[in-house]
RNA sequence: GCUGGGAUAGCUCAGUGGUAGAGCACUUCCAUGGUAAGGAAGGGGUCGUGAGUUCAAUCCUCACUCCCAGCUCCA
């Protein structure tokens, strides 16, 4: 049922829907004592959540799914039929189904609509398919907990997740595309490509970059910290534990307490580990008299901070306790808020475009009007300040979606989200307005007019944290980073153990010439040694036999299966530069 | 944090109330191979941690830690 959709769904969604209310009178009949509450249709696919006194496993969904077959074979018609409010309240009291009940409570006008299918009624404003042999291929494919009506105070219901489509092909697409994105699962290419580990000795959320990812991140960071000197960011460097009594001042202990570690006593003083790096930047500020000349003055940090995550929900690299956030704040004169504003949302294509993602949601998220205390600083100052974020992206052309109540506690933000091979939305670059901070720690500058004025201040992360976003990459491209972001560019390898000197010889030149070259001169055969540079997804295999080392070159094999054949060793960079246009560098 | 499921060799996993096994990886030896796994031998585990039941626990019970799926929350 889904009381909260628009007045017509798409076809599929109907589909969709119809086999969630197939699902649960199989589960109602096959278990009984079952209550059913809410089954909507979503991206590719549905759930119904159930009250259950079973317990319901992986094993029984094979189960659920042949009675739902047995169902969908006897072509029964979905039929609508309308109610008012008080004989559908009796009507769902009777067949004992308090979720239905309390449903009624929050809906308007006088009638309801309800579905039938087979002895299967459900309270559902509908949209549903004709007859049940619409439904036919489908499937079940998880159980979990989830919350009846999404609030963590409410009881935990048991999910099942299913999948239904038009056509056995299109259902066999789907289950394949899963299986894809479980095979460039970060975490597990992370281990695979020896890139990153998590450590239980060292505990949840924590991240040990192995040689390799911290190569990449090396050349990330490499192009950004070029990228921000070049559009005029300063670069500092802040502690990580600062006295606790500066995070009172910025009120983080009042707004994000619960997000923060425990504070630190030494010698009588608290300290406390920074879950944000805009009061350190704050600091430097302050450091001096600022002139109205001197801005927007824009410092930038790869700064990392931690922060407490609650058990269930770290995630690989995705959601950690402690990342390193490419940060920066600006502090600008009030005239200048919308072109910094605008200033960053560029920097911030360029800086995802350069990775390859092209496509992304961009949320404007506002605080809520209705609970004021969940944020810091006066309602105009909100409202003008979410104005000028929404002229920002209006003049640029950019569509939003407006998040009410998604604020920080300190000003409204543009977040950027990409999706991930999943289909999950993780959130990246964030642009968030603040007038709040300058406030409470006294900032200024010295007007035009010789005026002691307060600045404004943007807090800006573009890839939003260097751990999520390197997981994102991983996925992005399943491991197989292009060429200029590859740990490894080319792996030479012998076809036998004569050849060892001269394959160093030659990888030694190429890395002289700036290329990321591995020798394997090991006991293995050659055909050993390709495959486990293909499973590493190494760009460019090398091979040396005979024939190259007499002529001094390398016989080359692009990741893919281009063969180039033998080429001289001098000749390589600037041959592979040709062949690799926008991947070289 | 909540619901459910897990934790056995570096990795992927099998297994049993009488203290363990495979494949890959690793080491050594043989082989010197031309584009996705050459052969042989060997080393390696307090079976997540702590209690309990038992003559005996990796296996059964409980607690904790961590992992996985989802919910809630977030960069």
């Amino acid at each position: 049922m889904s009381q909260i959709q628009s007045s017509e769904p798409a076809p599929l969604d109907k589909l969709r829907h119809s086999c969630a209310h197939v699902m649960a009178q199989a589960v109602q009949e096959l278990f009984s004592g079952t209550k059913i509450t809410i089954g909507p249709a979503i991206e590719n696919g549905f759930y119904y959540d159930f009250d259950s006194p079973h317990r319901f496993s992986v094993d029984d969904l094979a189960k659920i799914e042949k009675r739902m077959l047995e169902i969908v074979k006897g072509n029964h018609e979905f039929k609508r039929f309308e109610l008012t409010k008080e004989e559908s309240r009796t009507y769902w009291a009777q067949r004992q189904e308090p979720y239905k009940v309390e449903i009624l409570e929050g809906l308007e006008g006088p009638v309801v609509s309800h579905y039938t299918h087979d002895t299967f009624t459900d309270l559902c404003r509908g949209g549903h398919s004709e007859n049940t042999r619409d439904i036919r291929h489908f499937k079940l494919l998880s159980v979990a907990g989830a919350y009846w009506r999404g609030d963590e105070k409410n009881s935990m219901l048991q999910r099942i997740y299913g999948t239904a489509w038009f056509s056995k092909a299109e259902l066999d697409a789907y289950l394949t595309q899963l299986e894809e994105a479980k095979k460039r699962d970060h975490r597990k290419l992370g281990q695979e490509l020896d890139l990153f580990s998590i450590q239980d000795e060292a505990g949840p959320g924590l991240i040990f970059w192995h040689p390799k990812g911290g190569l990449v991140r090396k050349i990330m960071e490499d192009w950004l910290r070029a990228e921000l000197l070049r559009r005029g960011y300063h670069l500092v460097f802040t502690p990580h534990v600062m006295q606790l009594k500066l995070w009172e001042t910025s009120g983080h202990t009042g707004f994000y307490a619960e997000n923060m570690f425990s504070p630190i006593e030494i010698e009588k003083t608290k300290y406390q580990l920074k879950p944000m790096n805009c009061p350190g930047h704050i600091l430097i500020y302050k450091s001096a008299l600022r002139s109205y000349r001197e801005l927007p003055l824009r410092l930038a940090e790869l700064g990392t901070v931690y922060r407490y995550e609650k058990s269930g929900v770290v995630h690989g690299l995705l959601r950690v306790r402690g990342f390193t956030q490419d940060d920066a704040h600006i502090f600008c004169r009030p005239d200048q808020i919308e072109s910094e504003a605008a200033a960053c949302i560029d920097f911030a294509k360029a800086a995802l475009k350069k990775f390859g993602f092209e496509k992304f949601k961009v949320e404007l998220s506002t605080w809520d009007p209705l609970t004021p205390k969940n944020y810091a600083g006066a309602a105009q100052d909100w409202a003008r300040a979410e104005g000028a974020l929404v002229n920002t992206l209006n003049r640029l052309g950019i569509p939003f979606v407006r998040m009410v109540g998604e604020a920080a506690f300190y000003g409204p933000k543009i977040d950027v989200k990409l999706v991930d091979a999943i289909g999950r939305a993780w959130q990246l670059t964030t642009v968030q307005f603040d007038f709040n901070l300058p406030q409470r720690f006294g900032l200024e500058y010295v007007g035009a007019d010789g005026q002691r004025q307060q600045p404004l201040m943007v807090h800006r992360a573009l890839w939003g944290s260097i751990e999520r976003f390197f997981g994102i990459l991983i996925e992005h491209y399943a491991g197989a980073f292009p060429f200029w972001l590859a740990p490894v560019q080319m792996k030479i390898l012998t076809i036998n153990s004569e050849l060892a000197s001269y394959a160093q010889e030659a990888a030694h030149s190429l890395k002289e010439r700036g290329l990321r070259v591995e020798v394997n001169d090991g006991a293995d055969t050659l055909g050993a040694k390709i495959r486990n540079a293909t499973l590493q997804k190494v760009p460019v295999l090398a091979v040396v036999g005979k024939r190259e080392k007499e002529a001094l070159s390398l016989a080359l094999r692009l990741r893919g299966g281009q063969d180039l054949g033998a080429i001289k060793n001098s000749e390589i960079p600037a041959k592979l530069q040709e062949l690799l246009g926008s991947d070289w560098n």
